[in-house]
DNA sequence: GTAATTCCTACTAAAATGGTAGTATAATAC
DNA sequence: GTATTATACTACCATTTTAGTAGGAATTAC
């Protein structure tokens, strides 16, 4: 049970803005790959994702990159985590899409919602603003 | 994020054979398998696990099966989770094996740890009695 | 001996992971 | 207007993991 690189890394950058934040300066890929040690291609991928959620600003061209769009306290870790890994259900037929007929019937149900809202209790009580300083 | 298969049937097939326990008998891996709906030759692969990891009494030969060791309250799930999937580290570089040399330096180590407790701590709180009558 | 069961090893198809490559588009510097 | 520096987008790909399957050997009850 294990988040994917996709999170791990979405995290970083986005702290990476948050310290950005205060600044007036877009930061660019190429000094965050370099900086984190990411594939930049890789890294293209995750921010596309991050966008699409609204989640940022950018500005393309020279001197172009990414700032966020609101203030670090604003981005609670969960979102970014669901925006880039789906939901943080344990087992697929939790969350959308659920899908398992018998879940009335089934007996780990309830254990496994519980676990659930632990760990979206958890991702939901960061927020960026934490990592800072 | 999600749990496999693995996992998730070991805990089924534990909760199957909890509720056999005050009885004599031994339960075959065809009688769960049917009534689970799970397949034999998978199963067969998750009882090595559980069965290495000392938690059954086995009898081969006609009329054999499985039988839990001791009482269904001293089984955590988290036991059993781990037995069948590994550590329940939400990251690689944590747990065992922990291979990250920059962990004393990594900003969101302490996120993930914290996330990595709360996952035990809540596995570790359910036994199979729990899922009981 | 026969049937039923676990034990063990090897194999495999499909999906997910963690990228890479190439091109298009946009903004800026000159 | 051209060169440079960025992001945006699409397609591809190698490796690993997942979720099994296959076949037989060993063991036991009858």
């Amino acid at each position: 049970m294990k988040m994917s690189t996709r999170g791990r890394y979405a995290l970083i950058v986005m702290i990476d803005l948050a310290k950005n934040y205060d600044k007036e300066d877009y930061l660019s890929l190429k000094e965050i790959s370099e900086k984190e040690n990411i594939s930049l291609k890789y890294l293209e991928k995750i921010m596309m994702l991050l966008n699409k959620a609204k989640f940022l600003e950018v500005s393309r061209g020279n001197n172009g990159g990414y700032r966020l769009k609101n203030e670090p306290s604003s981005y609670k870790v969960g979102d970014i985590l669901r925006v880039t890994e789906g939901n943080l259900a344990p087992i697929s037929c939790l969350g959308k899409n659920g899908e398992c007929k018998k879940s009335s019937i089934c007996e780990t149900m309830p254990f496994w919602n519980g676990l659930y809202n632990e760990i979206n209790e958890y991702v939901d009580s960061k927020t960026l603003a934490d990592f800072l300083g």
